[in-house]
DNA sequence: GTCTATATGAAGATAGAC
DNA sequence: GTCTATCTTCATATAGAC
């Protein structure tokens, strides 16, 4: 259907999201005009301010609802009786929802400075919210001796940027299915922290 | 001494250079204006073109200028008898190196794609080079039997992504000394590679 | 080498017609 | 809800005086 003037609420919401978020991953937050995500979209620019009050919330709202999602998803997904079972749990989620979102994820830690002071401060919030979820787990494991860790706070931030790794060289269909890259980054974070 | 026209090139380009970086670290090459980095300097935006040709001229100086001193350091500082010891000393480099230049390390990393397609590729040449200085150590070890890595290039990465992260957190004049930061992430870098 | 002034273009955001 | 047109500001980069 070629695109004419009319009511598209319901589709023209969702495009301008996913184009803003390629966007953003590819060049930039501040590199990228709303001339050019309307242009993606195939809106003029004004129109897209019948979604967004500015730039800036179109930010907010990409990283806000990615930090939701990795919240809620998390919750559900890690799981286990010992500390090691709820770890490898932890490392198995973590990895496959960042290959699975990659622009998500990159926005999520590298557009934070592009925030403003509020907007980054509910981000942020939300962003240790999540590292307390993997923090819980190497103290416990750290309690109960099945961990060997100097410091879970620096273990913590150590362990997360190792897995974030993944998405510097991760491509899907490559060499390695996501189960091996999963299995990898367990091997490595399990004798990392000495378990 | 009050700042008044005249001929000042042997301190102005430093100073471009580093009111350059720190700007570009803080808010990102994309939303940096020349005059932005005049006005830090005490200059006019035009009085900078008598340094660089332009902008991008100006972020590929800062990566390059990184690089190279990244890959001269390495070369004299990583030694050892053994592929542990090698690691150590690796581990130990790069931690000190990259707490000492936060704003170079977030450049480098962070601004990879404001760079032309020509300067890309020759940041990413040296950037691999870097890289394989730590799979060297690697390999070796694996094929001591010193170390237990399933992949030494994805081992590479996880190794170099978990380091970097120290500057997400990492502040001079923290409760914990440059040493001690260097030792832990030295404890988990071992742990994780098996050595 | 730095200044002032400016050429030229593009940015974010808004107004009002349809 | 989208369009066209526009306001206003700011960007990179250059020219020529001092």
């Amino acid at each position: 259907m070629a695109r004419t003037a009319g009511s598209h609420s319901d589709i023209t919401g969702p495009r301008i999201r996913a184009a803003a978020l390629q966007l953003f991953a590819q060049r930039g937050f501040a590199a990228v005009s709303m001339r050019q995500i309307a242009g993606e979209v195939g809106v003029q620019a004004g129109a897209l301010y019948n979604y967004t009050p500015d730039k800036q919330s179109l930010l907010f709202d990409l990283m806000q609802r990615h930090m939701e999602g990795l919240l809620a998803e998390v919750a559900s997904r890690v799981m286990g009786d010992t500390p090691t079972d709820r770890l490898q749990s932890f490392v198995r989620f973590h990895i496959g929802y960042h290959i699975d979102r990659p622009d998500e994820v990159f926005i999520a830690y590298m557009e934070l400075r592009s925030l403003s002071p509020e907007n980054f401060a509910r981000i942020e919030t939300q962003r240790r919210r999540y590292e307390d979820v993997l923090e819980a787990i190497l103290q416990d494991g750290v309690v109960q001796g099945a961990f060997s860790v100097p410091d879970t706070k620096i273990a913590t931030l150590g362990l997360i940027a190792m897995l974030n790794g993944v998405n510097t060289w991760y491509r899907a269909g490559g060499r390695l299915s996501q189960t091996e890259v999963e299995g990898i980054y367990w091997d490595m974070a399990r004798q990392a922290v000495g378990a």
